[in-house]
RNA sequence: GCGCCCGUAGCUCAACCGGAUAGAGCAUCGGCCUUCUAAGCCGAGGGUUGCAGGUUCGAGUCCUGCCGGGCGCGCCA
């Protein structure tokens, strides 16, 4: 519907009696009016103008609005304010829009832009070190919902874990393991120091003694017992905690396509590959023993350094070796959700690929962070699970709230802006909660259906909607036919929250009708036609909350 | 000290990437169930969008400077 007012706009601007200069670089934005008095699309083009074009803005306007062609769609066009053109549309695009969204079903407001191009997205990526916390959480939800949209949109999507299995941070996990299976209490002087603390390291430790066997993406192992072997107890760990994150992030509605392990880099040999090119290209040099490369060449804000003094590398190669890895594997768009707190990491990924001269853009790859969660009970923050050492385990929030509130929460607003998780307001099944609110109008349109079966009627999807004439039907259907451009919107601007700000609105407008009208009532015609705008509704609804990855539930 | 993010109703947050009278939910107060699910609806109060300038037809949105909060600033990952 908005590509055709563009359309016409442009043609209209094509035709104007309006200096061509002025044209030349006019940029057309269509917008929803959030007013109804204005119509349905306002466009701001004649104010844009007026400076170029050295003409009042309203001038502008009149002769765009003589230029326009008709179009059975719109009604009426006005212009207002300042100078803006306001187009009403005809009840009759509103009945098609109503008949595409029970036509399509469950494909209505997917498109097809990305034309099938390869996307990859990396999220979560935790380290194997212990449970995940409400944090990755957050990153769950907000890289599954970009997938959802991206997949929505017609791109190709693949969604990558990427962690590290062989750093001293594993080292560090591996002796915490090896330290409880000796008994040593954390408190302990002989606690290895970094150690980690928390109750789950027992919960290793008792299965490796016990010589349990774990599966976690295409490891199976089985424990070896013996408390002496470092190797084999650090291989069972990070084997554990990997099939627990999975545990979680399945029961969270979220699935990986791969699982992509650092030391694939060394022993594939892409590390030493990337320094070799980095060095090649001369963008490196030697100080105080270690090997630095000048990533401030490239926009970072100092030098880093590849290869210790002692050797080995920092973990910046592996970085930059990994995202060759991507770049290698044909993805020419690839967006990294991360905490905001790898903010730093991205200048320096970026100059590292930069440095390597090999054709990959400037702004390659993208980065979607979010803002830290803080959870609160009772009106106080929660700082301490025992379990995870510190932070409130994504298990806890699941099991507490239940996945579809857990990830409606966790999706619901901008990422940039820290979080509050409230779990009394989020595990409320009152009136409070804004997934219920969404959910209990599905339900009740699914309710109303039953309803219908149970007295032998049923619904005709060919029905006029004519006999629609209260503002809350009108109302109703401006808001379903918004959502393609939302899942578009959201989609191109990476910004999941603007689907759940959606369906919220749009389960107002649909509670509020629900509660002015009567569905079920003698008139068939009108029966027919509330019916079936009620099981568009129902369709957006689902679709939408698909999107978020939140059940749409039959009844509640 | 430097870099990034944020500051909007009492609280948690929106605002379609510069548009018309800044919106929801919660909380507070007052109404609506013999009729399709009251997990709902209707109404009321609540704002100098942190402060001060600037840019222009027009600023919560862009620029500058302050104030306040968060996160980074390792030859850790």
């Amino acid at each position: 519907m908005k590509d055709q007012i563009i359309s016409l706009l442009d043609q209209a601007l094509g035709k104007a009696e309006i200096p061509a200069d002025a044209k030349a670089n006019a940029r057309i934005q269509v917008e929803r009016t959030r007013d109804r008095a204005h119509g349905d699309y306002a466009c701001n083009l004649a104010m844009m103008l007026a400076k170029p074009a050295r003409m009042k803005p309203r001038d502008i306007a009149e002769k765009l609005v003589e230029a326009m062609p008709e179009h059975p769609a719109v009604a009426k066009v006005e212009i207002a304010g300042p100078g803006f053109i306001n187009l009403f549309l005809t009840p009759d695009a509103y009945a098609a829009e109503i008949r595409r969204v029970l036509d399509e079903g469950d494909t209505y407001g997917r498109d097809n832009s990305g034309a099938n191009e390869k996307v990859q997205i990396e999220f979560v990526s935790a380290n194997p070190t212990g449970p995940l916390h409400v944090g990755h959480g957050r990153g769950a939800a907000v890289g599954d919902c970009l997938a959802r949209l991206l997949e929505a949109t017609g791109w190709d999507v693949t969604r990558e874990f990427y962690y590290n299995d062989a750093g001293n941070q594993i080292d560090n996990l591996a002796k915490s393991v090896q330290a409880r299976c000796k008994g040593i209490d954390p408190d302990g002087d002989e606690w290895p120091q970094d150690g980690y603390r928390g109750d789950y390291i027992n919960d290793v430790a008792s299965a490796y003694l016990a010589q349990e066997s774990v599966e976690a993406d295409d490891m199976r192992v089985i424990a070896e017992g013996d408390s002496e072997d470092l190797d084999a107890i650090r291989e069972f760990a990070v084997a554990y905690l990997r099939r627990e994150q999975d545990i979680d992030l399945k029961a969270f509605g979220v699935e990986f396509d791969v699982f992509f392990l650092e030391s694939s880099l060394y022993t594939d040999g892409k590390v030493e590959e990337t320094v070799k090119a980095l060095e090649a290209k001369g963008h490196t040099y030697e100080e105080d023993g270690a090997l630095w490369l000048k990533t401030t060449d490239f926009g970072d804000d100092k030098d880093r350094v590849m290869r210790k003094r002692e050797g080995g590398y920092t973990y910046f190669l592996p970085d930059v070796a990994y995202h060759v890895d991507k770049w290698n594997r044909g993805f020419r768009r690839v967006i990294n959700e991360h905490g905001a707190d790898h903010h730093s990491t991205l200048a320096r990924v970026r100059a590292g690929l930069q440095a390597l001269e090999m054709g990959i853009p400037q702004g390659w790859p993208e980065y979607v962070l979010h803002q830290m969660v803080t959870v609160t009970r009772g009106g106080e923050e929660v700082k301490i699970s025992k379990r995870a050492g510190s932070y409130v385990t994504l298990r806890d929030l699941i099991d507490e709230v239940g996945k579809d509130a857990t990830r409606y929460f966790l999706i619901s607003r901008k990422g940039d802006s820290q979080l509050t998780f409230d779990i009394d307001l989020a595990r409320s099944q009152t009136n409070e909660n804004p997934v219920y609110y969404i959910q209990y109008a599905h339900a009740r349109i699914c309710s109303v259906e039953r309803q219908l079966e149970e007295r032998g009627m049923s619904w005709d999807r060919d029905a006029s909607l004519e006999p629609l004439t209260s503002e809350h039907e009108d109302f109703l259907m401006v808001m379903l036919s918004r959502y393609p451009e939302m899942v578009s919107s959201a989609a191109s601007r990476l910004e999941p929250h603007l689907i759940a700000g959606y369906l919220l609105d749009l389960a107002g407008a649909f509670h509020t009708w629900y509660n002015a009208e009567q569905f079920l009532v003698e008139d068939a015609a009108l029966r027919n036609a509330r019916i079936k705008l009620a099981m568009a509704t129902r369709q957006v609804i689902r679709n939408g909350l698909d999107l978020l990855g939140v059940d749409a539930p039959d009844s509640m």
